[in-house]
DNA sequence: CAGTGAGCGAGCTTCCGCTTGACTT
C-alpha cells in the first residue's frame, strides 16, 4: 500500500516523485478533472429538456452547477480511481491558488475516496520545500473553492446570455466575455482614436558640428527665444498645435529660410548640464513579460512563446512558465550571483541579493518567476539546445543573471548652443558603469526608445567653445497616429488590468482572431468592421460588463469571498436575478436593439454605411434613390476607409471590372477585379464558351492602384517554366501560391520540391541559375505541431477542403497520412513514393467514414450523438472559413 | 475558388481556467 500523491502537470509530478520517500506513487491530472459542459453534446439527457441546461446552471437552486468530466479526462479519472485503489492515503497536492484548490475539491467529489486525505502546497520543487510541505499539510479550503465556483459560474453568466443576444443582433457564432469583450474594445478603441487622428506636420533643423575634430548632432529648440513645435505640441484629433501652446511652428519655406540665415554664422557652447542617472535590472520573467519581451526581441507570438516554453520546461530547463510571481527561490539567488562573479566579476554582482515583488493586479503567486532551473544555471552555450528554444532560454537566463546584477550608472548630457538668435540643443549620455546592463537591456514596444541604452558619444565641451558648423539642414516631420496594439503590449495592458491569467493570455489572442474580431497583420492586431459592431452594441447596453474594471471587482469580492467576509449566493443573486440583474437585462435589450441598426456601422467622414451581413462587412449607399451595396475587401482597415475607397469599390460593382488594357499577343481584354480572397487580375471576360477565364492573385502587398498591365499579364504568364534542371533533368518552374512566390523543381515521379522566393527576388522575372541556387538550400523547417519534432517523409500538398497540410509520417506501423488529427494507413502493395495527393485524399475520406461508424460503447446513444457533433462540426468549419475570407 | 446581404425554421453556435492528449495493425 501506497500514498497517492496528485499534482497538476506530468512533468511535476516526474520530478517530485525522486523527492519523496519511497512508497508515494505521483500521478497528474493534468489540470481540471470536471466542468461545466461545453457544449450540448456534453448535456446529460436527464436535465435536457429543462430551461437551464443550455447554461448548465440552475440559476432558480440556487446557481447549483452542472458538472460533467469532459471526454478527454475520463481517461485520467479512471487511472486516477485505479490509482487510489491500492493507496491508503491520498495527498492532493495541486497548485496553491484558486484553480488548483477547486481541482483538489474536485478530485475529492469524484475519487470519493475512503482513506485519509491531505492537502499538501508547495511553491518550490526542492527536496528540502516538497519534505517540509508533507510535514505541513492542511485541508482543503472551502471558501476558496467557491470563490473559484463563483468565478466560473459568473463568466459561463457572461459568455452564454450575452453570445446569443450577438447571434440574433449581429452575426452567428459571434461571442462575448468578461475577458474577451475587454481585449475586443481595446483594440476596437485605439482604432477609433487612428481614425480621429489627423495628421500635422512641422519642420525643424539639425546640424552636425565639430569640436577638435569630433563631430556632433544638434537639433534646433528655440527661434528668438521661443520653442520650435514638435509633435507632443500637436493636438492629435485636429492635426494642429494645441490651443494656448506658445510654440512656434516652422513650415518648409521658414526653416529653409532659417538655414540660409544661419550659414556660416559662429556657433557658441552656452551651457552645459550633466546629470547622474542610475537604473535598475527589471523583475524576473512571468509569463506575461517574457510573453511580451518574446514578441519584441524574437518576434515571436504568445503562443510560440509558451510552447518553447513549455518544452523548455519539460526537458528541465526552466521553471514553470505559467506564473503571475516575480519571487525567486533562495536557490535561485545564490544560483544567479555565482553565475554573476563568474562571467563578469564580483564587481557586476549588486551589492545585496534582489528580491523583487508583485505589482500586478489579481496576482495568485503560485509558482516562482521563470527562471533557469536548479540550482546552478547552465549557461546558454552549455546546453544543447538550438533554434528557438535556445533563444528562448537565453532570453531566460539573461533576465534572471541580470537581476543580480549592480545598477547601471549613467551621465545624462545636455549642451545648449546659440547661433544668431537660434538655440539648438544635443544630448549625450555616458555609460559610467555598464552593470547588468553587460547581461541584459529589456526590449520596447517603441522602437525609438530601443535606443535608450545606447551611449551617445558628445566630444568634451565647455561653455564659451565655438564648434564648426558643418552641415545644416532643414528636416520636415509628420506627426504618427497612435500605434495599434501588438500581441506584446495587449498582454501588457491585459495584466496591468488584471484581466486574463498567464495561462490565458495567449489563447485570449487566438479567440478574437478565430472569432473574426482581429486580424494579425505585421505584428499589429486589427479590429474588424464585425468588433466594431460588437463593441458598439456593447457598450451602449452594457457598459459595465465591457469595463476594464470590471474584472478588478470581481476579483476584490472573490478575495472577499475566500476570506469569508462576502457571501457567494448574493453576490450572483444580485448580478443575474431581479429587475436589474444580467437576464432581465439582456431580456429587455432583446427587444429593444434594432437588429439593422446593429448591424450598421456608422463611421466619422464616411458617408457610406459600414453593414455587417451573412458574409461578412459590405458598405452600403444610397445614391438617387438606389441602394448601392460592395463586400469590403480583407484589407480593408476600419481606421482607413474613406469614401475615394468606397467609391473605388462601388464603381468596380456597378461599372463591371477595371479593363487595364489588351493582352499584346492575344489580344484579350485583361480585367482588374476583387474578390472575395484579394485583388486579382483576369485575361478575357466571362462567357459560355469561356465559363473559367484565366485568373492571377496579386502578389501580397500590391494595390489595385499599382497593377500596370505588364504586370498583370506578367502574372497571367504564371506558373512560369524556367527551364530544365541542370542535374538532374527535372523541370524547374516559378508561381505565386497561397504562400506567395516559389520556385519548382519537377522531376516527375521522385516528386516536387517547393522553395519560397527570397525578397529580394521578383517570380516575373527569375531565371533558372537563380532558381537553381534556391532549390539547392535546405527546406525551412516548418513548426509543426507541438512536440512532435519527427520530420514528414513527404509533403503531398495542402487538402483541398481546408487548406491544412497532409503529409506522410513514419510510425511505429509503418508510414502513414496524416491531416489534422486523421491518420490513415498506407496500403502494403504501394510505396510512399507513390502516393499522391489525390490517393491520400480517398485514403483520409476512406479513413474519416469508418470513424464516423466505428463508434464504440453504447450503439443507439454514441451513434446518435456522434452524428450530431459531426455535423455540428463541419458546419462550424464552413461558417469559420467564411468569416475569415469574408 | 473569385457571388451574395431576406427566408419554412430543427437544433446549434458561446464563456474562462487548469493541463497535455496524438485511436495507423
Amino acid at each position: 500500500m501506497a500514498t497517492l500523491v496528485i499534482v497538476e502537470s506530468p512533468t511535476k509530478a516526474r520530478t517530485i516523485r525522486n523527492f519523496l520517500p519511497s512508497g508515494y506513487q505521483v500521478e497528474a491530472s493534468m489540470g481540471h478533472v470536471r466542468d461545466l459542459p461545453q457544449s450540448a453534446s456534453e448535456i446529460p439527457e436527464a436535465v435536457k429538456g429543462e430551461k437551464w441546461a443550455q447554461l448548465g446552471v440552475n440559476v432558480d437552486a440556487d446557481f447549483e452547477p452542472l458538472y460533467v468530466v469532459p471526454k478527454d479526462k475520463k481517461k485520467i479519472v479512471k487511472q486516477l480511481q485505479d490509482a487510489l485503489k491500492s493507496a491508503n492515503e491520498l495527498i492532493l497536492a495541486t497548485d496553491e491558488d484558486r484553480e488548483g484548490e477547486s481541482i483538489s475539491w474536485h478530485l475529492l467529489q469524484l475519487l470519493k475516496p475512503k482513506v485519509p486525505i491531505k492537502r499538501m502546497v508547495f511553491h518550490e520543487i526542492t527536496k528540502e520545500a516538497i519534505r517540509d510541505a508533507l510535514k505541513n499539510c492542511r485541508t482543503i479550503d472551502e471558501q476558496v473553492v467557491r470563490a473559484q465556483e463563483t468565478r466560473r459560474i459568473l463568466d459561463r453568466l457572461v459568455g452564454y446570455t450575452l453570445s446569443p443576444l450577438l447571434w440574433k443582433k449581429i452575426s452567428w457564432g459571434l461571442s462575448a466575455g468578461r475577458v474577451q469583450s475587454v481585449a475586443v474594445r481595446l483594440l476596437v478603441t485605439k482604432e477609433r482614436l487612428r481614425r480621429a487622428f489627423h495628421q500635422g506636420s512641422y519642420w525643424d533643423l539639425e546640424a552636425i558640428l565639430e569640436q577638435n575634430k569630433s563631430p556632433f548632432e544638434s537639433r534646433l529648440v528655440t527661434v528668438a527665444g521661443t520653442k520650435v513645435a514638435t509633435g507632443s505640441d500637436f493636438d492629435p484629433n485636429t492635426g494642429n498645435i494645441i490651443q494656448g501652446r506658445n510654440v512656434r511652428l516652422l513650415n518648409e519655406t521658414e526653416a529653409r529660410d532659417l538655414v540660409t540665415r544661419l550659414t556660416n554664422k559662429p556657433w557658441t557652447v552656452t551651457k552645459i548640464d550633466e546629470r547622474p542617472v542610475t537604473r535598475k535590472p527589471s523583475p524576473p520573467f512571468t509569463t506575461s513579460t517574457l510573453q511580451q519581451e518574446a514578441n519584441r526581441k524574437l518576434r515571436l507570438s504568445a503562443r510560440d512563446t509558451m510552447r518553447t516554453a513549455q518544452s523548455l520546461y519539460e526537458q528541465g530547463y526552466i521553471t514553470y512558465m505559467r506564473t503571475d510571481s516575480v519571487h525567486l527561490s533562495d536557490q535561485a539567488i545564490a544560483a544567479a550571483r555565482s553565475c554573476v562573479e563568474q562571467m563578469y566579476g564580483s564587481q557586476y554582482l549588486s551589492p545585496k541579493p534582489r528580491q523583487y515583488t508583485t505589482k500586478a493586479k489579481g496576482a495568485q503567486e503560485a509558482h516562482e518567476a521563470i527562471r533557469p532551473a536548479g540550482s546552478s544555471f547552465r549557461t546558454p552555450k552549455d546546453t544543447r539546445l538550438e533554434g528557438r528554444e535556445l533563444q528562448v532560454y537565453d532570453l531566460i537566463w539573461k533576465r534572471t543573471v541580470a537581476c543580480q546584477m549592480a545598477d547601471a550608472r549613467q551621465t545624462q548630457i545636455t549642451v545648449d548652443l546659440q547661433v544668431e538668435d537660434a538655440g539648438f540643443r544635443s544630448t549625450g549620455k555616458r555609460i559610467d558603469f555598464p552593470g547588468y546592463l553587460r547581461a541584459y537591456v529589456e526590449g520596447s514596444d517603441d522602437p525609438d526608445a530601443a535606443l535608450e541604452d545606447q551611449e551617445v558619444i558628445l566630444p568634451p565641451l565647455k561653455v564659451g567653445d565655438r564648434p564648426k558648423c558643418k552641415d545644416l539642414e532643414a528636416i520636415g516631420h509628420e506627426t504618427q497616429p497612435p500605434a495599434r496594439y501588438t500581441e506584446a503590449s495587449l498582454v501588457k495592458t491585459l495584466e496591468s488590468e488584471g484581466i486574463g491569467r498567464p495561462s490565458t493570455y495567449a489563447s485570449i489572442i487566438s479567440t478574437i482572431v478565430d472569432r473574426g474580431y482581429a486580424q494579425l497583420t505585421k505584428n499589429a492586431l486589427i479590429p474588424t468592421f464585425t468588433a466594431f459592431a460588437v463593441t458598439t452594441l456593447l457598450e451602449k447596453y452594457f457598459p459595465d460588463l465591457v469595463n476594464t474594471g470590471f474584472t478588478a471587482k470581481m476579483e476584490q469580492t472573490l478575495d472577499e469571498i475566500s476570506t469569508g467576509e462576502a457571501q457567494w449566493l448574493p453576490y450572483l443573486r444580485k448580478f443575474y436575478l431581479g429587475e436589474k440583474g444580467l437576464d432581465n437585462q439582456v431580456k429587455q435589450r432583446e427587444s429593444q436593439i434594432d437588429t439593422a441598426e446593429a448591424r450598421t456601422i456608422e463611421l466619422e467622414n464616411l458617408e457610406a454605411k459600414v453593414r455587417i451581413g451573412k458574409f461578412g462587412a459590405y458598405i452600403e449607399l444610397n445614391r438617387d434613390g438606389e441602394q448601392l451595396t460592395a463586400s469590403l475587401p480583407q484589407d480593408v482597415t476600419p481606421a482607413e476607409l474613406n469614401d475615394s475607397q468606397v467609391e473605388l469599390l462601388l464603381k468596380q460593382k456597378t461599372e463591371g471590372p477595371d479593363k487595364l488594357g489588351l493582352h499584346p499577343e492575344t489580344e484579350e481584354p485583361i480585367f482588374i477585379l476583387n474578390g472575395t480572397y484579394g485583388p486579382y487580375v483576369q485575361l478575357g471576360e466571362v462567357t459560355e464558351e469561356n465559363k473559367k477565364p484565366k485568373r492571377a492573385s496579386l502578389p501580397k502587398g500590391v494595390n489595385i492602384s499599382d497593377v500596370t498591365l505588364e504586370m498583370a499579364v506578367g502574372l497571367l504568364t504564371l506558373p512560369r517554366k524556367l527551364g530544365i534542371h541542370p542535374d538532374t533533368g527535372g523541370k524547374v518552374g516559378a508561381g505565386l501560391g497561397r504562400f506567395g512566390p516559389y520556385v519548382v523543381h519537377d522531376q516527375g515521379k521522385e516528386g516536387k520540391e517547393y522553395r519560397s522566393l527570397k525578397a529580394e527576388d521578383n517570380v516575373l522575372t527569375i531565371e533558372l541559375e537563380r532558381a537553381v541556387e534556391l532549390l539547392a538550400q535546405p527546406k525551412k523547417a516548418r513548426n509543426s505541431t507541438r512536440g512532435s519534432t519527427k520530420e514528414a517523409l513527404r509533403a503531398l500538398g495542402n487538402h483541398p477542403d481546408d487548406g491544412e497540410p497532409v503529409n506522410i509520417y513514419d510510425g511505429p506501423y509503418g508510414p502513414y497520412i496524416k491531416h489534422g488529427k486523421t491518420n490513415a494507413g498506407i496500403p502494403e502493395d504501394q510505396s510512399v513514393e507513390e502516393v499522391t495527393l489525390a490517393i491520400a485524399l480517398d485514403l483520409l475520406a476512406a479513413k474519416a467514414s469508418t470513424k464516423k461508424s466505428g463508434g464504440r460503447g453504447k450503439k443507439s446513444e454514441t451513434t446518435s450523438s456522434g452524428k450530431t457533433s459531426k455535423t455540428a462540426s463541419t458546419a462550424k468549419k464552413t461558417t469559420t472559413k467564411k468569416k475569415t475570407s469574408k
